[in-house]
DNA sequence: GCCAACGTTGGC
DNA sequence: GCCAACGTTGGC
C-alpha cells in the first residue's frame, strides 16, 4: 500500500466538503499537472491512504485522512466547456486528464501545520516542505506518514 | 495582496 | 529545440 498527500483549497473544496458528499466520497477532479496526473493515473491504488492538505489558507497544513476507493479514470470535467477545468485538447476518445475517487476516513485531532511539518525530523526529503514546490499530489513514505501521525 | 518559483506556451 | 513571456500556485 502507498501513502499520498493531496492539496486542496478549503474555500474551494475542503475536508468538510468531502464529509458532506454522499457516502463521504468524491472524485478528485481538476488536476492539470502532468507529474501529478501520472502519479494519480499510474501509482495510486485502491486502498491507498491520503493526507488531506489545506493550501492557500490561513494555516496551511494536514487536516485529515482519506482513502482511494476507485482507481484512475478520465476526468470528465476536462470535456465540459462549462467547467473551469475544461481542456479542449482532452477528449472522450483520447482523455488527457485523470482522477481517482477518495473517501473520507477521519479528521486529525488537530491541524498539523506546514510550520510544524518543517520542524519535524525525518521529513526533510518531502517535496511538500521544499521551497517553491507546487505539486498538488505527492507520495509520502511510510516512515514519513508515521512520523507525522505521531505528532497528532 | 504580494511575489517567488515553477510549468506551459508559442514565436523564432 | 531554445527561451522569453505569461499564467498559476501557494506561502507569507
Amino acid at each position: 500500500m502507498n501513502y499520498w498527500l493531496m492539496k486542496s483549497e478549503p474555500d474551494v473544496f475542503g475536508i468538510d466538503h468531502l464529509i458532506a458528499m454522499p457516502n463521504k466520497t468524491e472524485h478528485w477532479d481538476g488536476v492539470r499537472n502532468y507529474q501529478a496526473r501520472n502519479m494519480m493515473r499510474d501509482d495510486m491504488k485502491k486502498g491507498d491512504l491520503v493526507f488531506f492538505y489545506h493550501s492557500n489558507c490561513k494555516v496551511p497544513g494536514i487536516v485529515g485522512i482519506m482513502q482511494v476507493v476507485k482507481e484512475s479514470y478520465p476526468d470528465f470535467t476536462s470535456w465540459n466547456p462549462e467547467s473551469k477545468y475544461y481542456d479542449p485538447k482532452s477528449t472522450e476518445e483520447n482523455p488527457r486528464w485523470f482522477m481517482v475517487d477518495v473517501k473520507f476516513k477521519r479528521k486529525l485531532k488537530r491541524t498539523i501545520s506546514l510550520n510544524e511539518l518543517k520542524e519535524m525530523p525525518g521529513l526533510e526529503q518531502m517535496a511538500l516542505i521544499r521551497r517553491g514546490n507546487r505539486l498538488s499530489i505527492m507520495p509520502v513514505k511510510k516512515q514519513e506518514w508515521d512520523t507525522i501521525l505521531e505528532f497528532e
